[in-house]
DNA sequence: CTGAAAGCGCTAACAC
DNA sequence: GTGTTAGCGCTTTCAG
């Protein structure tokens, strides 16, 4: 059995409220005190029992960080910000992986509960999560990433994902390109919304038509740009650029168009969002709209933390996507 | 304040260690008792206290993975392995990524511990860590992963690194190469000695020095690669091939031959260890060895859940690798 | 400056 | 089948 503080109290000859607060560093114990009681606890080999602090203290100085794919290099970088910051400030992240799938996205967000973490951020799987989450809203502070909400008491951290879509489909069509898809995942996400809208708008006020059958995409997977771009080709229906809703589905377009026969961008041109670290690759030399990955999460775990400490009771920021031209687009 | 079960108690005109009995389906409660029970905890908005069970249980359901590197696609993959086999047996998994830094494993180890998770999954930042690990093992089962260890009280999965190295450097050498370059990490880890050993020995059965200058490398990081290679380039002293201890760093090879001037595999061939997802991109085509990552994850989870139960004390798992051929190695 | 004692929310004997 | 009670390890009034 571990050493309490009351083995502590035993052998120091005090009471083990004295321990608890000599080891706390409270101001009224004399410092000989302190030194001596954490001497003999360090000799003792004394680790503090975090899970009875959290049950007396009502804090457990654990986040929670829930994204819905591990593999797909955003998230990591992602995941990296809001460790920084949380290390920075005593938190300890604990991260867990959704696998785009809801039935484990409320699991977690249920244990979670239970386990009385002080905060979470998510990356939601779908629109579906916020009615779930909204209940539990009043017990914990929530911050969401990549995915807006339409009230606004909840806090957000997102790109303009209207604007990355535009900005990504402007490029195209400044490019001198006519006919140009987007490929992207499921319609029950906000980012999925905006970025289509701002890919309509790029077409519309160039006065090229938004045809929705080059709106296509079933998941934020890498399948979903293979599968697709495998589709058009057999429908006969291939464009001469594609938007991808993020650079692992344009990775996947990629690697289909390759296998298939078209030269990218000789034959078509493709651009991505996120800017993910393999598409920077001289091989692959993807262009893309970056968004700040690592700011994202430093920032989410920034409000996050504000909102555990009650200074503030909401907010929501919009950060700016930004261009990189690279080399899968070309002039027509 | 959050309900608990003494106001469930109250409601239901019980004794509160009634209401812990059917809400925990324990058997000498009536049925009619626990539905009833049950349906007044939903209503009330209950969520049970894990820290408050934990405290009493003496165990949390939770289990640690520590990973030097979650932007390593490596990670992610072996995570998942992790994250699945825990959650079929109802275990919640605390990701922490530690960044190829010894103190912020110690600081995870040491919060780990604090908060009382059942057990530990760690790929050592170094072998320093074993030191540090073994004072707490009799605590607290700990597996490791991607790492050895000469006792046989401790317990890991690892693939067989010395083969890894061996098959990676015999493929070379049938290949027609005479002056074979390894580039990897730094010399405090096993994997790292292994796959060296393993490289210099099927460069000695095959009558070729094992040169070592030619064997170079700083961190198991992209820019390793890529700074090494640029090294040799200044030093005018390229190898015809080279053999990389794990794919990024193969990556960074590559990008840094690419910008270079240096086509692969034509001017030349680059193997990397591991079987990460981006390098089977056409665009990439890494030839490597890979890894059963998925499986690192899950064997190493099952192990802890096993020394957890207590019905084992310790086992080791050694894997096999198995070579990839794909297009970055090249006859001569 | 330190001790005594209550209590965080829950489980598990031990009664009845 | 259900209630009573002790106690998990700790923090925190309240006294002194």
């Amino acid at each position: 059995m571990a050493v309490t503080i009351k083995d502590i109290a035993k052998v120091a000859g005090v009471s083990y409220a004295t321990v608890s607060r000599a080891l706390n560093d409270h101001p009224e114990i004399s410092d000989e005190t302190k030194k001596r009681i954490k001497e003999i606890a360090k000799q003792m080999g004394y680790t503090p029992n975090a899970v009875a602090r959290g049950l007396v203290k009502k804090n457990t100085n654990m986040i929670a960080l829930l994204i819905p794919d591990i593999t797909n290099p955003f998230y990591p970088e992602v995941a990296r910000g809001v460790e920084d910051f949380a290390r920075e400030n005593g938190y300890c992240v604990f991260l867990c992986n959704t696998n785009w799938d809801e039935k484990n996205e409320q699991k977690y967000l249920n244990i979670l509960k239970e386990r009385r973490v002080d905060g979470i951020i998510i990356a939601p799987v779908s629109v579906g999560t916020y009615e779930y989450i909204s209940k539990e809203k009043e017990d914990i502070p929530v911050v969401y990433i990549g995915s807006r909400t339409e009230d606004d008491t909840s806090s957000y951290v997102v790109i303009d994902d209207f604007k990355a879509g535009y900005i990504a489909t402007e490029y195209l069509i400044k490019l001198g390109h006519r006919n140009i898809a987007f490929i992207g995942g499921h319609d029950r996400s906000t980012s999925h919304m905006d970025r289509i809208n701002g890919y309509k708008r790029a077409l519309m006020e160039n006065g090229l038509e938004a045809d929705i059958n080059s709106i296509m995409g079933y998941s934020f997977k890498k399948e979903s740009g293979y599968g697709t771009f495998l589709e058009m080709i057999k429908n006969r229906k291939v464009p001469s650029a594609i938007v991808a809703e993020n650079d692992i589905i344009a990775l996947g377009i990629m690697e289909s168009a390759e296998r298939h026969g078209y030269r990218v961008p000789d034959d078509i041109s493709i651009i991505g969002i996120d800017d993910i670290e393999f598409g920077a690759l001289p091989k692959i030399n993807l262009t893309t709209v970056a968004q700040p990955k690592f700011e994202i999460g430093q920032t989410a775990c920034s409000i996050l933390l504000d909102l555990i400490s009650g200074s503030v009771d909401s907010r929501r920021v919009i950060l700016e996507p930004f261009l990189i031209v690279r080399g899968t687009c070309k002039e027509v």
